[in-house]
RNA sequence: GGCCCCAUGGUCAAGCGGUUAAGACACCGCCCUUUCACGGCGGUUACAGGGGUUCGAAUCCCCUUGGGGUCACCA
């Protein structure tokens, strides 16, 4: 039975990257049939983001990672799930003493009473003579009266892990294969802090055992301190999980992906109109790809075809290019009721449609969603389309001028002037009509059309549909257009 | 700097000893459309370098170079 984790730390956003991550471990777990269980890493106190736990499970919920064990949402109130629990690391910290005894009577850890600042002072000096920053082990030695007394005395201390020295340790990436350290390059890793709480690197361990997780799918960030969780293993005599270290998503740089360089956040990439599923699915191919030439997958599809062994070992950039054409195959394959209903909150962002257009004109929504649809690489791009379209000023730029003095161009206005005044309301098919009487009665057609009209109304030699975009702007805004081109 | 990982076009990538080295995004053309777009067709661009192994290397091994990650009482 496969059982997998995603097991966060609640900092704030959800990283795209996590959200890979988590991707992986639910297409395995599901796949597999097997369990995918989220778990809350909170043992570092002082990180801790109010609301941010609640925002993570929102953000799986939203793009369809949704685990069967962990922290849910109930009201307004966080509620665990499984029987495994509890999944939230702040919550188990009586099972860490326990574990850390074992290991103390083991002689696989020991009690380290050095200052913070001893530490950083030995690290400068290892850093001076160029040697790797490294526990220097003073306590090692320390006998069992010697920590009791310095204990009971209430002196402050941490708990270490007692790696063995000049000794091999191996482990199996399932990605990258095998993978050798040897301990003289690892250092005696502090595993229960002063303030009592287990680091990463003991509470993952402890937990993971607990929880029966058998594959480990995380970051390759990870890779440089696996060993010392293969150490514990070994010291607590338990299986070793499998363990496969994914790629790191990259920066346009080739550097880790960072909120410097702009959005890294998943709430971001969903608050810009970018689709859950197209997330996933542009997600989903970036550092692994299917044995197949398709590129665009439901998530049922994604789970049919994940599978580990086709993950890549090297980085991969995140490209925004690619992104939205993603993105925008997913936009135009959607229904124009979805569509509309999903863009509502941006359209309200417009200069120009109020809340009481959706009641009161529908009709007009739609046409002009159906306009802009093809034009979309995500939901907010609607907004300058459409603010664009209603600018107040419109300059002619030369080649529009150049389309301007067009030989037929004054009685092409005429006759369009005449017409517009003529209709009730502008739609595309009574503009069609128009269209053919110029053609018909005046011999005016093709680009001698098509363009004059385009830039005297929208001040565009480019742009979707005409005549779609005349029914949007409406008879007023024509005629005052093409009026003011007249008065010029 | 030590340790670890990685290396096919600008980007994502297929390839797992014998291929004209796929495909996608982007870019550039052309076609379609009496506008625009969508779409269709086509094109430019890659095995980091050097040694081996082999009848034969993008594929296996070594070295070099380059890039990245990591060296906390953060995860």
């Amino acid at each position: 039975m496969v059982r997998v984790r995603f097991a966060p730390s609640p900092t704030g956003y959800v990283h795209i990257g996590s959200l890979r991550t988590a991707l992986y471990n639910f297409l395995y777990a599901k796949k597999m049939n097997g369990s995918y269980v989220l778990r809350i890493e909170d043992t570092d106190q002082t990180r801790y983001v109010e609301g941010s736990i609640e925002n993570l499970i929102n953000c799986l919920v939203k793009t369809g990672i949704v685990h069967e064990e962990g922290p849910f949402i109930k009201g307004n109130d966080i509620e665990e799930i499984g029987s495994f629990g509890p999944y939230t690391q702040s919550k188990r910290l009586n099972i860490y003493n326990e574990y850390i005894e074992k290991l103390i009577e083991k002689d696989w850890a020991y009690t380290c009473f050095c200052s913070q600042d001893r530490l950083a002072e030995v690290r400068d000096q290892q850093k001076a003579k160029g040697e790797t920053p490294k526990y220097d082990g003073k306590c090692r030695q320390l006998s069992k009266t010697e920590v009791e007394e310095k204990i009971k005395s209430g002196d402050p201390y941490v708990i270490r892990l007692k790696l063995p020295v000049d000794t091999i340790i191996s482990f199996e990436d399932m990605v990258r294969g095998s993978i050798v350290f040897n301990t003289n390059d690892l250092d005696d890793q502090v595993l229960i802090k002063t303030d009592g709480f287990p680091t990463y690197h003991f509470a993952v361990v402890v937990d993971d055992h607990l929880m029966g997780i058998t594959h480990i799918i995380r970051g390759e960030e990870w890779l440089p301190s696996t060993p010392k969780h293969v150490a514990l293993y070994k010291a607590f005599k338990w299986e070793e999980p499998k363990y496969v270290h994914l790629p790191n998503i990259l920066n346009d740089d080739k550097k880790k992906l960072s909120k410097r360089q702009g959005d890294v956040a998943v709430e971001d990439f969903l608050k810009k109109g970018y689709l859950p599923e197209a997330l996933i699915n542009y997600i989903a191919l970036l550092g692994w790809s299917p044995d197949s030439e398709e590129e665009v997958f439901t998530m049922e599809e994604l789970i049919q075809k994940f599978d580990l062994t086709r993950i890549n070992k090297s980085g991969a950039v995140f490209d925004r290019n690619k992104l939205n054409w993603m993105n925008s195959i997913y936009i135009k394959s959607m229904e124009n009721k979805k569509l509309v209903e999903l863009i509502t909150p941006y359209l309200l962002d417009t200069d120009i449609i109020l809340e009481t257009d959706f009641q009161e004109k529908p009709d007009y929504i739609q046409m002009i969603v159906e306009t802009f649809k093809e034009k979309l690489n995500s939901l907010s791009d609607i907004v300058p389309l459409v603010n664009d379209l209603f600018k107040e000023e419109i300059n002619f730029d030369d080649e529009m001028k150049e389309i301007l003095k067009g030989e037929s161009v004054p009685e092409l206005v005429k006759v369009l002037t005449s017409e517009i005044e003529r209709l009730d309301t502008v739609t595309p098919e009574n503009i069609k009509k128009i269209f053919k009487i110029i053609q018909k009665e005046h011999g005016i057609k093709g680009k001698n059309l098509y363009m004059p009209v385009r830039v005297i109304t929208t001040g565009e030699t480019h742009g979707s549909d005409l005549m779609m975009i005349m029914s949007i702007l409406g008879k007023e805004i024509l005629l005052k257009r093409i009026n003011s081109l007249i008065l010029n």
